[in-house]
DNA sequence: GCCAACGTTGGC
DNA sequence: GCCAACGTTGGC
């Protein structure tokens, strides 16, 4: 299955993913339900990750990645340290989860969000349906539309 | 910095 | 269980 995971570059970009031991991070930290949903029921090792700059200028996909874990417990939730520690979390019954993702590559060129709208098979993308939300699944025709996007603007840019 | 969309909290 | 108030996400 494929996913697009949003991060904020300024705090871990793609960039941060590449120079990582491995090229590989736990992709941890994710308080919100719906998301934590997709982390714990559906998202399996080797499906693909679109990884997503937000928060940004310009905003879009800067590369792909892939799952390397199964999902397991986020560590971050046990931790009195941590600012996301969850108090009302235990070993038992964990309330958040996380996957480890390793870099497959950094896009050539940059795929901007404005170029994902102009679109029209991509206009059910959740992307484009739903904001805040940081992890979403992406259809296999989606996939293979934005893969075959982002080739396109890597070439047209690669002309001029 | 603004604001829309959505999630969470907490009083009742 | 409802819903108003508030907080967060995230594009612009």
């Amino acid at each position: 299955m494929y996913w697009l995971f949003k991060s904020e570059p300024a705090e871990f970009g793609i960039e941060d993913l590449a120079a990582a031991d491995r090229q590989t991070t736990r992709w941890d930290q994710i308080r919100n339900y719906q998301a934590r949903n997709f982390i714990r029921d559906s998202i399996a090792l080797g499906d693909q990750v679109f990884f997503y700059h937000s928060q940004c200028r310009p905003t879009g996909i800067a590369g792909l990645a892939q799952v390397v874990s199964a999902p397991y417990p986020d560590p971050t939730q046990f931790d009195p340290h941590h600012d996301y520690f969850d108090p009302k979390s235990t070993t038992n019954s964990p309330r958040w989860y996380s996957v480890d993702i390793q870099l497959v590559r950094v896009f050539n060129t940059f795929l901007p969000l404005s170029v994902i709208r102009q679109q029209p098979e991509l206009q059910q993308m959740c992307l484009l349906r739903q904001g805040r939300l940081s992890v979403q699944p992406v259809t296999h025709a989606e996939a293979e539309h934005l893969l075959n996007l982002a080739r396109e603007v890597a070439e047209s840019d690669r002309r001029s």
